[in-house]
DNA sequence: GAGTTTGAAACT
DNA sequence: CAGTTTCAAACTC
């Protein structure tokens, strides 16, 4: 029934649109890391992008085209292949030509040189529907599908656009000619080809239709060819998106939001999540779930599509849409800063549910994620993928109070192995040689004592200080201890920019050097040193695998996680006596 | 593969 | 601008 329609080739598919940023970052990809996993994808991609660019026809049209150009003409070549308008074949070897723009270019460029297009198109519009009322094109459908069999939908080959690597697809429509939005094709700006479309009028030999839909499109939403995603800088790390072929980009949010009510908005339905981005204060959806703060949400854009009906079936987790916009908004400005909404903390149907699937992370203020799907495939997809930043497990479950703990203890077991060690240092101090070494010290305390303006503070997790005198040995001044140079280093490591903005140069150099030690000095404390960080770092060791240990029970045990929340303080704390911490940490402020 | 569901687009 | 209809993709069985 579809004259206008090609008859499709052996080849139906083509790479339609081509976008440099995809290529250079895959190539780039490849050359950092060749052996990169991601790399070696990238650079299929990229050799298969190119080959189907030497190989196919041009899809990528103007939906606007030149009039002044017939785009028989301008589509055709002698032998009536079509020619690549955008993307020419020989682009690696010729330089770009001048119109070798991006489709969205043109698209715009076309759409300011030709304000005429903008024009009133009630008349077009009309014109189009008059041709073929819905009644008509009904009986017409009916016809069409007593004589056409539904054929198998296409999907095959990829595509550039936007940086990100998709499907391409062959649309199936029936009823709009390929003349509206609902068209694919036709929403993308680009001719049907090798479509199982029916009456398609989104072709060459349709085009004058084709313009006035466009026009007719236009008038309805000037920005109905536009990309409907707009980029955001200002995404945090989470926020990046991964598109299928597993490639991270950074795209912010849909222009117009999206309008979901029933598929949680994890569902393709849903244009935000198709475009693997999170929905934003754009959208009215009720019921999101795809949105920052949702394990469901990210785990699904990662590519557990399978498991949806699992997380729709057990009730709501964050209905964002179901909010009032400013509520809305405020609930995803307090997610962005690290605030967790009461609602998403506290879901019983999805914990019960998570008795099964997925894991829970306890209803307090330390976790900003409410459950977490741990499915053997989404865990796969999760730390699988070679482009997402990883994220442990145990992230939702340790918080920055687990960290400052360890910090704490890390002290403690400092403090216990200086003083186990003590009596060596003793013995060398004794010794003669040592009297240098001491006056240093000696003095470096006392210039802590003093509060001498050329002492620099360091602090290092938060509730540590210490204080290091210029130009002097480094000393623990709290214990009245010279610290070891590894400790100094790590504390250089740690100190962050506002220390070493604010420091003189002097201590930077000291950090970056050897502690300016009595070479003799320097001999006694060597084996102190590497036995106080030996057991330092043993006991760090141990506190890590504690940590990862109860952490995984929590993981494995979701139902007790309260308990073992609370529990797993313990072990973190084995070994230290309470009141030493406490102490500790008393003589630290 | 047929039928259903869904939400965007189109229409009123 | 809200409600309804149309449409095609996504999804389910």
């Amino acid at each position: 029934m579809d004259n206008n329609k090609p008859e499709p080739g052996p080849v139906k598919t083509a790479a339609r649109q081509l976008d440099f940023t995809a290529i250079c970052r895959a190539s780039a990809a490849s050359a950092i890391l060749p052996d990169h996993p991601q790399a070696q994808l990238q650079s299929k991609l990229l050799a298969l992008a190119l080959k189907r660019q030497v190989e196919s026809e041009p899809k990528v049209i103007d939906p606007v085209p030149d009039p002044n150009v017939d785009p028989k003409v301008k589509q055709k070549g002698v032998d009536g292949a079509v020619q690549n308008t955008n993307l020419s074949v020989d682009s690696k070897t010729e330089p770009p030509k001048p119109q070798q723009h991006s489709h969205a270019e043109l698209l715009r460029s076309r759409q300011h040189i030709q304000p005429e297009l903008a024009r009133p198109r009630q008349h077009i519009h009309a014109e189009l529907k008059k041709t073929e009322s819905p009644k008509q094109r009904q009986h017409h459908n009916v016809e069409l599908k007593k004589t056409e069999s539904s054929r198998p939908r296409q999907q095959s080959s990829v595509e550039f656009k936007d940086g990100t690597l998709k499907k391409q697809k062959q649309c199936n429509c029936k009823n709009s000619r390929c003349l509206k939005l609902y068209c694919e094709c036709f929403a993308a700006g680009i001719y049907c080809n090798g479509c199982n479309c029916t009456n398609c009028h989104n072709n060459v030999e349709n085009e004058s239709a084709r313009r006035e839909a466009v026009g007719a499109t236009l008038e309805r939403n000037p920005n109905a060819f536009r990309s409907k995603i707009a980029k955001s800088p200002h995404r945090s790390q989470d926020n990046r998106i991964q598109n299928e072929a597993g490639e991270i980009s950074n795209l912010g949010k849909h222009n117009k939001g999206c309008n979901c009510k029933k598929s949680y908005c994890l569902k393709k339905y849903c244009e935000c999540f198709q475009a693997n981005i999170m929905c934003s204060e754009n959208c009215r959806c009720i019921d999101c779930k795809n949105c920052e703060g949702s394990e469901e949400g990210r785990v699904l854009r990662q590519g557990e599509h399978t498991n949806v009906m699992a997380f729709m079936q057990h009730g709501s987790v964050q209905p964002f849409g179901s909010m009032p916009q400013e509520i809305k908004k405020r609930k995803i400005q307090n997610l962005f800063m690290g605030q967790a909404p009461t609602h998403i903390l506290d879901n019983r149907s999805v914990q019960k549910h998570n008795q099964e699937t997925y894991l829970t992370s306890p209803s307090n203020s330390r976790s900003h994620l409410p459950s977490i799907p741990l499915h053997a495939a989404a865990k796969e997809t999760i730390l699988g993928s070679s482009d997402s930043i990883y994220r442990s497990q145990l992230a939702a479950i340790r918080g920055l109070k687990d960290a400052k703990e360890l910090c704490s203890r890390l002290v403690v077991v400092s403090a216990e192995a200086s003083r186990k060690l003590a009596g060596k240092k003793h013995t060398i101090n004794e010794d003669a040689e040592m009297d240098q070494c001491e006056a240093s010290v000696a003095s470096s305390n006392q210039v802590h004592k003093d509060k001498l303006e050329s002492g620099v503070q360091v602090l290092s997790g938060g509730n540590i200080v210490h204080t290091v005198a210029t130009g002097s040995d480094p000393v623990d001044v709290q214990h009245d201890r010279a610290m070891s140079p590894g400790t100094l280093e790590l504390m250089c490591d740690e100190q962050d920019r506002t220390f070493l903005e604010a420091q003189s140069p002097s201590v930077v150099a000291g950090c970056s050097k050897q502690p300016k030690m009595n070479s003799s000095c320097t001999e006694g404390f060597t084996d102190i040193y590497a036995e106080q960080e030996r057991l330092v770092l043993t006991n760090f060791l141990n506190c890590l695998n504690k940590l990862v240990t109860s952490g995984s029970i929590q993981v494995m045990h979701p139902s007790s996680s309260q308990t073992e929340r609370e529990g797993q303080q313990e072990p973190l704390q084995n070994g230290i006596k309470d009141n030493e911490l406490q102490r500790s940490r008393d003589h630290l402020r």
